[in-house]
Parts: C-alpha cells; structure tokens; sequence
DNA sequence: TTTCAACGCGAAAACGTTTTCGAATTGATT
DNA sequence: AATCAATTCGAAAACGTTTTCGCGTTGAAA
C-alpha cells in the first residue's frame, strides 16, 4: 500500500504543497480556514510526513542511540526504562546497541554517527583508557551524553552517581552496626567507579580510625556471583575475624553471602554484609541484601532531559556548556546488616 | 563539521556523482580501474552516504522495531541480546519500544510504521484480544514477527516455544520424583502461553492416572514473587498435604519457596517446586530452582532470521508463507526437586 | 486616489542519494 | 572502411519534505 504524500494532499485539496506543509508545521502565514481544512483532510485520510524525507531536509533523526554492557542487567534495564519512556514522551525513538570493549564501543559509535541519531549516551567500556571515538561525536552534529563511566577528561554533559559518597555510606553503615574489620570487593583496577567507591571505602575507614588494610581488599572484577563467592573463601580462610564485606555489585555480595552460609557463619550477627546497586533480587534473597540504591530510571529520564537541552543550545549554534548531573543514591537497610 | 557528499567526492575525482554512487554500490558497469580509485579516496576521506537520502530513494530503512513488556525481565533482556546480535551482523539497527497493553502497542506500532522500519517483533499485551493494529503492519511493506505471546489468527511469521509440551515435561518430572499432589501457580485467563502450560500440566496429570483438581490451580497474573508467596499461603492452608508446585514463572516459584522455608517445609523431601524460564538468580537461590530454561538468545536470533526470509520475499513482491518456528526448551534439575 | 502594510498563498530550490536511459568510446568483426 | 556489440560513463528524474522568497490581494491610512 502506497502511502499518501503531501502532493496528493494537496491536489485534493487544490492547494498547493507548501501550503500544506505549513499548515501542519504551524506556520503563521496561513489563513485559520484553510489550515483547518487541511488538517481536517489530514486527519481522515490518517496521513502523516515521511520521516525520511523530513529528515533529509532538516538533517535530525528524531532518534537517539544508547550502547550499553552487553551482558543482562537490572540496572541498565531500569535505565533503558527511564530514557525509552521520557524519549517517547519527546517524540523521540531509542536505538539499543551492546559493547563491552573498546574496539566494538569505537564500532557502534561509527554506527549511530552514520545513522544521524541526534544524540548518543554511553557509559565507558573497561578498556575505553583511549577517548577518540568520543572526540568524534563532538565534531559532528550528534550531542554526546555520558553516563554512569565517565571519562573525566572526555567533553560532554554527565550524569552520575557519586560513587564515593554512596561507598561511605555503605561503610560508615556498618562501622555504626559494630563492625571494624571490614573487607571490600572491589571492581577492577582502572574503571573510576570502581575507584571511586574504593577510596570511600578506605576514606570513611580512616575517618573513623580504623586502619586501612590491603589484604582485605579483594579484586571482583566481572562482580558476578561467583567471584563474590571465592573472593569471600580466600578471605575467611586468611582472616576468620573478618566481620563485615562491603561488595561494589550485588552480585558478589549474594556469592558472598552463599559462602557466608555455607560455612554457617551467621549474617548479620558475624558478618554484616553490603551491596551496590538494589538489584531486583536483592529484596528477596534470604537474608535479603543491604545495598546501595542506585536509582537507574531517575538517571535515564535525566540523560535524556540533558540531551535535550544541550541538542538545544547546539541547533542555536551556541556554544554548550556541559554539566554534571549527580542523582542520590540511598543505603537500603535489609537483613544482611 | 559538515559532512562529505557524493557530489564532493565527484568533483574531487573529477567523475559524476553517478558514477562514484555506482562505484560504491558494486554496479557491473564501472571499470575496475576507476572502481578502485573511488573506493580508495572513498576510504582515505571517510565518507559513508548519507542513510535519509539513502533511505528515502530505497524506501527501506535498515532498522527493526521490537516492543517489549514495560517491566525488566531477564528473558527479554536475552531476547534483545540476541536480535541485537544478528541485527548487527546484517547492518541493522534496532529499536526498543516498550508497552504493556493494547492501547500503547497500537500507539508503539504507529510510531514505528512512521518511522518505516523494516520489520516489528512483538509479543502480544494480556489485554490485546483485538489484532486490528496487526493488520495495519500487513498493509504496509513492514514484515511483522511475532514471538512468545502470538496471536492465533493474526497473519505472520511467528516463533514460539512449544508451552504444553514444556509445562508436560515439568509436571512429569515432579511425577517421577514420586509427587502426587502437584499444585499448578499459572498466569492470566488469556494469554496463550498460560493456556498452553496449563493444559499441559493438566493433560499430563491424567496421562499418569492423577485426577486433575480446579482447588489446586492458583492464578498469579502478575508473575512476580508476592503472587507466588501469596498464592502458597492459601495453598498449604487449604491443602496441607500438598507435595509439588509446578509455577509459571522462576518469580512466582521463588515466592513459593520463599512460604514454605518460612513454614518449614522442607524442599524438595517434602514439595517439590518447579519454575518456569531459568531466569539468571533461579541458579543462585537456596535451594536452586528446578526450571524450564527458555532460550531467549536463540529466540532472538530466530527471530531475525526468520524476519530477513520474509522482508525477502517481500521486496520480490511475491507472497509469504508463514512459518511458525518452535524452539527447544529444557529441564533444568536443580535442589528444588 | 494613491500608498503601504499585512495577509495568504505558491514557485522553486534544496536536502543527498539511486536508477533509468542514452551517449560516447572502444575493440572486434565483416 | 563500415558495422556492431560491449564497455564505460553521465544527465536527469525521482524519492517527499521544508524553507526562502516573491507575488497578488486585501483593507486601512494618507
């Protein structure tokens, strides 16, 4: 079925293409009659303005692109969830693209790029040290909002948590549960998250002086299950008296926990235990899990309100002045602690 | 920056814009020498045609469209993973839409044949018993694919999993495992899978001489932990003596198991429980849940398989046969049963 | 009666491709 | 030398919009 076009509109109505056209964008130059003659028209033939062709002329997709970690995650779900929803109320669409490295991140930005989106959000891949893929999205037309890991040098509006207040928190939470030999399993060594809730840790540590120990620092770097689990075993077996673990994803404190369990060691009682992120199941896991409330969806509608804003001052030709949005997090008390 | 155009590359080369286009969509009429000169200054500069003019002459957009429920859920998310995956390897983009009834999925799928994708991947709101916003999708030159939640009538090429026959093999198994007394926690009244895991817990039942009881089924629309916790409470109230719970969802079994630990009620020496999906944390409970693992990588990539043949035949204006693929689920034994 | 501004509309160019068709060149064949 | 086919290229139309600019028509002001 061919689809109307604004010509056959207007030899309908025997008017001319401009004229409609205007009349549907609101110009200001056509009489309230006609314009609502032709709208009425518009409406009852159910017509509506080829996007491609729209597009061509006024060179925006009315599309945005989000690449995210290409492994399953409730957070990034949440988040997707905020941006899709505030986008359709924008009358914008969302492409989803996976990375997990820099090779494949550099890819898909040369993908959206070539797609004309209007705007790309990305949060960093692990191996992402290099930023020049990024350097070409602010040499073309496309706005760039980072999120989540973000390069501190990289120009573009941010939004974010702040990791290392939302790491004191989980730490200072169990210092006033009673807890002083207190672990941490960490991300990897070069993502400023996983830094960033590091020097929380050690920071809140220090402030409330306890002494800062190494070899209650373990490495989790994919922070799932299972290296929350062993990491929890090399450190009992190192240090029995350890009584309280802070984990950077809820992941590795539920493979914790499993240990914790296993070698009926009573939690909270023995050893307190703290997440990151409040994952779905972290409410319903038995015990269920303290953690740190990351609030994915409030960071998706604010990645997309930023966009918006910076893709106005760029259609002005202005000059954009990034900002960084931090969003609270929130220490989540449950039965681990 | 303004990006390159054809006509820059033509007067660079000193060749018409005809030719370098040709040039770069491998016409048979194009010397190799200047072919090669082309795609080389096409290379050295960087240049990728611009995809709205493309799109607008080839009435073809190279994205798909696929609306998923508004919630996270761990088989989506896989679903995606794998449409993603084999959309990327063929030059596709994809975009994610989100709706939970009728009236959304009409409004997401206009949004979508506006933006003339290429095709739409849908599964079925509970309340859409209307297809009418189906039919739309067939009038246009957008291949439509339905999976999981299909439509009986609606026209289309579609990719399932076989429910009865699943929910069979999971009642079957507690079966064996010496249970009688099998409580069934299914979905809504409408929804087709819920019909299917229904009919086969229930053929599967008489099939082993079990007398089928209404007292025993228990309605968890939602599928989430609350409905399986609220739904064992009554359960056991009424029927003490019940020894196998067969749930629709990893969810619902997880509030199930959540009841009876709380009651004491060993597992699976006492009941045993099924769930339905393998959704990530089923693995990771204590006691792991016995599950039906649904493939939602490979459904995904089914599903994009299936939607490249059918967009085929489609722009050979010849007429589809529909095919309805059904992939293989699989008993996952964990400590539930 | 002239002048002028405001109003309402349309012609035409532009956005950047793809594709059809015909023209020019070449080399081989009579 | 003439004919023909194959090869290589380009002119121009088309895709469906938006936007600039100018033109004719009003009605009011001078």
């Amino acid at each position: 079925m061919k689809s109307k076009t604004l010509k056959d509109i207007a030899k309908a109505l025997n008017l001319s293409v401009t004229t409609v056209s205007k009349a549907l964008n609101d110009y200001q130059d056509i009489s309230s009659a006609t314009k609502q003659r032709i709208l009425d028209y518009v409406k009852k033939v159910d017509f509506t303005p080829n996007t491609f062709a729209t597009s061509l002329r006024k060179k925006e997709s009315k599309i945005v692109g989000i690449i995210v970690p290409a492994m399953a995650h409730y957070f990034f779900s949440k988040l997707l969830q905020g941006i899709i929803e505030k986008a359709e109320e924008n009358n914008y669409l969302v492409i989803v693209l996976r990375s997990n490295n820099y090779e494949l991140e550099k890819i898909q930005i040369r993908r959206l790029l070539k797609q004309k989106v209007d705007g790309i959000f990305l949060s960093l891949a692990d191996n992402s040290y290099d930023i020049d893929h990024l350097e070409e999205i602010s040499k073309s037309d496309t706005v760039l909002i980072q999120f989540d890991r973000v390069s501190k040098i990289a120009q573009s509006s941010k939004v974010v948590i702040n990791d290392r207040e939302a790491a004191s928190t989980a730490v200072q939470h169990l210092i006033d549960r009673g807890k002083r030999k207190i672990a941490h399993f960490r991300g990897g060594l070069m993502p400023q998250v996983a830094i960033d809730r590091f020097i929380g840790y050690r920071k809140t540590l220090e402030k409330n002086g306890i002494e800062f120990r190494p070899d209650y620092v373990h490495i989790c770097e994919k922070g799932n299950e299972t290296q929350g689990y062993d990491a929890a075993q090399k450190l009992l077996k190192q240090h029995p008296d350890i009584d309280g673990i802070f984990a950077h994803t809820d992941m590795t404190a539920l493979g914790a926990i499993r240990y914790l369990k296993q070698q009926k060691i009573s939690i909270p009682e023995k050893v307190g235990v703290v997440g990151f992120s409040n994952w779905e199941v972290s409410a319903l896991m038995s015990p269920s899990l303290t953690t740190i409330d990351q609030p994915g969806k409030k960071m998706g509608k604010a990645i997309f309100s930023q966009f918006l804003k910076d893709l106005k001052t760029l259609k002005a030709k202005e000059k954009i002045e990034f900002k960084t949005k931090v969003i609270k997090t929130q220490l989540i008390q449950r039965q681990s602690s």
